[in-house]
RNA sequence: GCCGGUGUAGCUCAGUGGUAGAGUGCUUCCUUGGUAAGGAAGAGGUCACGAGUUCAAUUCUCGUCAUUGGCUCCA
């Protein structure tokens, strides 16, 4: 007998050999039928399979991410056992789970496959899938194995087979399928009730592009037809506030072909927001002690020979500049690193100078690989809110802590919730990428371990991760499609005060090389842009938004009233405007609601009579009724401070 | 850069081997109104660009550019 604990602590005695699915049943049938997998011992494993030590045990069904995940894997092997039905002969590469379903990279050899073909590879694995074909699991001597794919041609699994020890090879069959596989497998297909491929594209054997390039199938299952109904719901719907979408209808910002590609250009409206958006941040450097300043959008190529950019990227971007002159050659700034230090170069410093800071909103130019260009979120021409903070060692952890309160600041005017921290610390196994002293880099990794574990920051550690100039503190924030993307950055440098012999008098009357920390809450004003759209739909917080209040006349004959409206509300600091089109009124807000402007001001005889407003909320408050244009301004200005007046 | 998809009116999109349509927006007129779409008329397109096949190409083929989903990359 072995002894099982459950999650609530109960334990249960059972025979050796008894496995989780025989546990599940002795609970109740309906939670057996659930099961896809179990963690035994904090292992995910297949349901099926005998427990024979005392264990503890987790029954995964749909509600666990294992449980999930487990199901995808085994939809990855449905869908090659359909793909082999109509394609006998591709070679299968590797199908594993992903965030959202699974994937299959397949080698189709000489068939050709598009999208329409998805269907039927649909249409067939929920046949099988009707099949409740059980996937057995079976332990294969490695020559055995390698035997078997010998005899299926395919190169990609004896491949992988090198890799593998033996003793340690499963092969695991549903149906006529079979794979070489570490599991573990959901109980029978039966469990796949809803099926969507959703994408077919190309990837890389092994993600190197020297390698083949093989077709991707995407998919994705339920155990429920209406889950997948509300999964493509939430797709629709996150698709609708897609940055490029909302960016178009918002009018902020557009593309232009013979501009270039991932070239942006703002539009009034994008240009004002954004405007209003550095204003808010130059507000809060001055506070912190940064002083502006401005770089050109060029420099010599020797500034980059020092910088070691152009070693680095030089081929693989924007080429450089001619001029009359032989031999001159300036490069469009990739970074405004360099400009900074010799900005700090342009007069002797003192320990007493230091901290120094330089901001600016300084417009980069960087040649990005033409497939990754992606709206305003990766582009080859935007705007850092960048600065470099000019300190002492020991005043690196001091800074961070500043940088950090910054970026919380930001993020909690903008009401960012789901954000993540992520420190890029050295590669332990690869010490010599890195420059600068140990004593230093140990000095500086502490101070951003320390930092943000005095902000409390949700961190996650990433060894190996660094640049191989410093250790760096991230903030990632995700896309209304579930991508991941890069905000704010704070990294120690400590390779430019090297190469451009940075250096300030220590209070010992010796030279001393200061650390050099780049920051860019933001990121970049356009990624940053995009992704706030995204996080708030473009229902923008009411400071920042385009216009704040819609004039609608009721007929032309108040017009002028709402024109002198306008000028008093332009006196109190609000935009706006008036919609004194040959409308009715229902119209005019309707289509004030779906431009989001959060307040509208309805204008007829009463209000011209009275000389008061009646206002009109966006959304669900609707009309809050009339009141002075003073009362309606003095709501809008305390609305708007406390937007602003947030705490960190 | 690589593999697939897409490119038609300002916007969202139908459609066709015989030089084009809807909705919306825009202009004008009627209507002068009270909290999510009043009515009518009109203007607006080198069907991304270039080449080829054809009596004839927006439609078929190839190339280029842009865009899009991935892969790779990301200072």
């Amino acid at each position: 007998m072995i002894e099982i604990t459950l999650p609530d602590g109960s334990v249960k005695e059972v025979e050796n050999g008894t496995s989780a699915m025989d546990i599940a049943k002795g609970i109740s049938e309906g939670l057996a039928r659930n099961v896809l997998a179990a963690k035994v011992n904090g292992n995910v494993v297949d349901a099926g399979l005998p427990i024979t030590e005392n264990a503890t045990l987790q029954l995964l069904t749909w509600n666990d991410k294992d449980g999930k995940s487990t199901m995808w894997h085994s939809s990855a092997h449905l869908m090659a056992e359909a793909i082999e039905f109509f394609y006998p002969g591709v070679k299968l590469a590797i199908g594993p789970p992903v965030k959202n379903g699974f994937y299959y990279d397949v080698d189709f050899m000489d068939y050709t496959i598009t999208e329409k073909d998805l269907e039927k590879i649909e249409q067939k694995m929920k046949e099988l899938a009707k099949q409740k074909n059980e996937f057995i699991r079976k332990e294969v001597p490695k020559a055995e194995a390698i035997e078997y794919f010998k005899g299926k041609e395919d190169p990609y699994k004896l491949e992988l087979l090198e890799d593998l020890e033996d003793g340690s090879i499963t092969f695991y069959t549903q149906g006529e399928f079979t794979d070489l596989c570490r599991g573990p497998h959901i109980p029978h297909t039966g469990v796949i009730k809803a099926i969507k491929l959703t994408s077919i594209a190309g990837a890389y054997w092994r993600g190197d592009e020297k390698n083949k390039q093989l077709t991707r199938i995407y998919g994705i299952t339920f155990p429920k037809a209406s889950e997948l109904t509300q999964y493509l719901e939430n797709v629709e719907l996150a698709k609708a506030r897609d940055h490029r979408k909302l960016g178009k209808e918002l009018d902020l910002f557009t593309f232009s072909q013979k501009v270039g590609q991932g070239l942006p250009l703002w539009l009034p409206k994008g240009a004002a927001l954004r405007e209003r958006l550095e204003n808010f941040l130059k507000k809060a450097q001055k506070a912190g002690g940064y002083d502006q300043v401005i770089t050109p959008h060029i420099g010599s190529k020797e500034l980059y020979v020092c910088s070691g950019h152009y070693a680095k990227y030089g081929e693989d971007s924007f080429q450089p500049i001619l001029t009359p002159d032989e031999g001159e050659e300036f490069l469009l700034k990739p970074m405004n690193c360099p400009h900074h230090c010799e900005i700090f170069k342009s007069r002797p410093r003192s320990y007493r100078d230091l901290p120094v800071r330089f901001a600016e909103f300084g417009t980069v130019y960087r040649y990005e690989q033409s497939g990754e260009l992606h709206g305003l979120t990766r582009v080859r021409g935007f705007t850092q809110d960048d600065a470099h903070i000019f300190c002492t060692q020991d005043q690196v952890k001091d800074e961070f802590k500043k940088v950090i309160d910054l970026v919380l600041y930001i993020f909690k005017t903008l009401d960012f919730q789901n954000f993540k921290a992520q420190i890029s610390l050295r590669d332990p196994n690869d010490p010599d990428k890195y420059i600068g002293s140990n004593e230093n880099w140990d000095k500086a990794e502490q101070a951003i371990i320390e930092a943000s574990a005095e902000k409390e920051l949700p961190t996650v550690v990433e060894y190996g991760e660094a640049a191989f100039y410093g250790p760096k503190l991230d903030f990632m924030v995700e896309d209304a499609l579930g991508r991941e993307w890069q905000l704010g950055t704070i990294q120690v440098d400590y390779n430019l005060p090297e190469r451009f012999e940075l250096e300030y008098t220590g209070s010992d009357n010796q030279k001393h090389r200061p650390v050099m920390i780049h920051r860019a809450p933001f990121g970049s004003m356009e990624r940053f842009v995009a992704v706030l759209l995204e996080h708030c739909a473009g229902d923008f917080p009411l400071w920042l938004t385009t216009d704040q209040v819609a004039i609608l006349p009721i007929s032309d004959k108040y017009n002028d009233y709402s024109q002198k409206l306008l000028q008093l509300l332009n006196n109190y600091d609000i935009r706006g405007f008036v919609d004194d089109r040959n409308e009715k009124v229902g119209k005019k807000i309707r289509e004030s609601e779906l431009n989001k402007i959060p307040f509208m001001l309805i204008i007829g005889e009463q209000e011209a009579a009275n000389n008061t407003v009646s206002v009109r909320q966006r959304g669900e408050n609707g009309d809050i009724g009339s009141m002075s244009v003073e009362s309606f301004a003095d709501l809008v200005g305390k609305a708007i401070e406390i937007e602003l007046a947030v705490n960190v």
